[in-house]
DNA sequence: CCCTGTGAACCTGTTCACAGCG
DNA sequence: CGCTGTGAACAGGTTCACAGGG
C-alpha cells in the first residue's frame, strides 16, 4: 500500500504507538499485544492491528509485537531513525522555548539554527543555538541538509517566513502562527494553533453541561 | 442538534472560521460567502455551510454571512465570548512561554496562575504571573473560577499534575506532556504533542518522495 | 442570479469476526 | 489456546445537487 493513501488518522496514531512502546521499553517489557498497547493509549485492539498492518507485518500470531524491533520500524516509517535537523524562524517566547525543548532531541530531532529579523535578538544564544539574521538561512539549511522548519513568528510575519523557508528549499513547515500559509504544493505544512486548542477544550467543557 | 453529537472535525474548523473572520473584520469586510471564507482556509464551500448549519442558521441566502455577528456567534459557541481564566502547571521553558504568549489573550483566554514544585521557580514572575507552589492551586482555582488548566511539566510529573488539577475541580486539561493521562470522565483532556507534530511532518515529507 | 441550508449519495475510516499460524 | 492480519459490514463525515429566499 502506498504511504500517501494511508488514512491520516492512522499515521497520527503511529506517534502514539511509538510513545507507548517507548514507555514499555523503559520498563524492560519485551513484547506487547495489540490489546495491551491499545489499553495504554485508549485505542481499540483492532485499530492498533489495522494501523500497523498498513505498513507491514510486524506482529507474531500468538505472541504479539516485539517492542524494540517495532519501535525501530515506526521510527523508520516516521523518518526519525536518524536524527533530523530542524530550524526555527522567530525567536520570540515560543521560538526560544522550542529551542530549549528537550523532548525534540529525545524523539529524533535536532534544532540546528534559529532566525529572526529583530537586531536585539540576533547574536543571542538560547539552548546552545545562536540566533542569526534570516538572510543566513539558506546557507545553514544547505550546510545541515535541513528539510524541516518551524515558524514561531507573530502572524504578520508568518507568510514571509514561509516564503523564505520555501525559497531556501525547505520540505516541511510546522506553523505555530495562527495563519493559513500559502506554499508551493511540494512543501508540507502542519498548522499548530495553540489558542485554537484551548478553544476546542473550552467547547468540550461547555458541551458536557 | 445536540452539541456533543456534532462531528469533532467540524468543531475544530470553527476555530479556523473564527480566525478567518477575524482577519476579514480587521480589513473592514462586512459580509462573506461560504465560498470566499472557504478559499481563505482551503475548505470547500459546502463544508463551511454544513459546519455552520450544525449550530444554527447564521447566513442570509443571496448575501452570505455577516462577519461581525458570525464572529460573535462562534465565540459564544466556543465559550470565549467572555474571557476565560486558565492556569498553567509547570514553569519550565514551555510553561513560561505560554505564560507570555499574547495570542491567548487576544482569543479570549487569560492566564491567571502558574504552579510548580521546584523551589527555584516559585516566587518568580513571568509575563505578570507569579509562580506559586502547587499547594496554592485549589485556592487560586476557586478564587478565579478557573475551569481550564494547562499541563506543561516533564512527562514524569504530568499525571500527578493532572491529579492535582482534577482534585481541585478543573473541567478541562490541555496536556503538553507526551503522556496519556488518566482522568475522571467529567474532565476533558486535549493532548498537544509537539514532537509528534514534527514526526507527522517528517512522515509527510517522506511520503511525497 | 447568487447564496444558504439540507437531504441524499458517496466515500473513507473504524469495528467486527474469523481464518490461520505459532 | 492466544494473537495477528484482513476481508466484510458498519458508521460517520464529506460532497453533491437542488429547493427556496433575497
Amino acid at each position: 500500500m502506498e504511504w500517501h493513501e494511508i488514512p491520516a488518522p492512522a499515521v497520527q496514531r503511529l506517534s502514539l504507538y511509538l510513545r507507548g512502546l517507548h514507555e514499555l521499553a523503559k520498563d524492560g517489557v519485551k513484547k506487547v499485544s495489540s490489546r495491551f498497547l491499545g489499553k495504554m493509549l485508549n485505542i481499540t485492539a483492532a485499530q492498533v492491528r489495522k494501523d500497523l498492518a498498513y505498513f507491514g507485518q510486524f506482529g507474531h500470531p500468538g505472541v504479539g509485537y516485539r517492542v524494540e524491533p517495532l519501535m525501530g520500524e515506526l521510527r523508520h516509517i516516521l523518518g526519525t531513525d536518524q536524527t533530523r535537523p530542524v530550524v526555527v524562524v522567530g525567536a520570540g517566547n515560543l521560538g526560544r522555548a522550542l529551542l530549549r525543548h528537550k523532548e525534540f532531541r529525545a524523539r529524533g530531532f535536532k534544532l540546528v539554527g534559529a532566525f529572526d529579523v529583530a537586531p536585539n535578538k540576533i547574536g543571542r544564544k538560547f539552548g546552545q543555538i545562536l540566533v542569526q539574521h534570516i538572510n543566513e538561512m539558506p546557507k545553514v539549511l544547505h550546510e545541515h541538509h535541513v528539510k524541516l522548519g518551524v515558524i514561531a513568528t507573530p502572524p504578520e510575519a508568518a507568510q514571509s517566513a514561509a516564503d523564505a523557508l520555501c525559497a531556501a528549499g525547505i520540505k516541511g513547515i510546522l506553523n505555530f502562527a495562527p495563519t493559513t500559509l500559502q506554499t508551493p504544493p511540494n512543501v508540507a505544512v502542519r498548522p499548530v494553533d495553540l489558542a485554537a486548542a484551548l478553544e476546542q477544550l473550552s467547547f468540550s467543557v461547555r458541551a458536557r453541561r
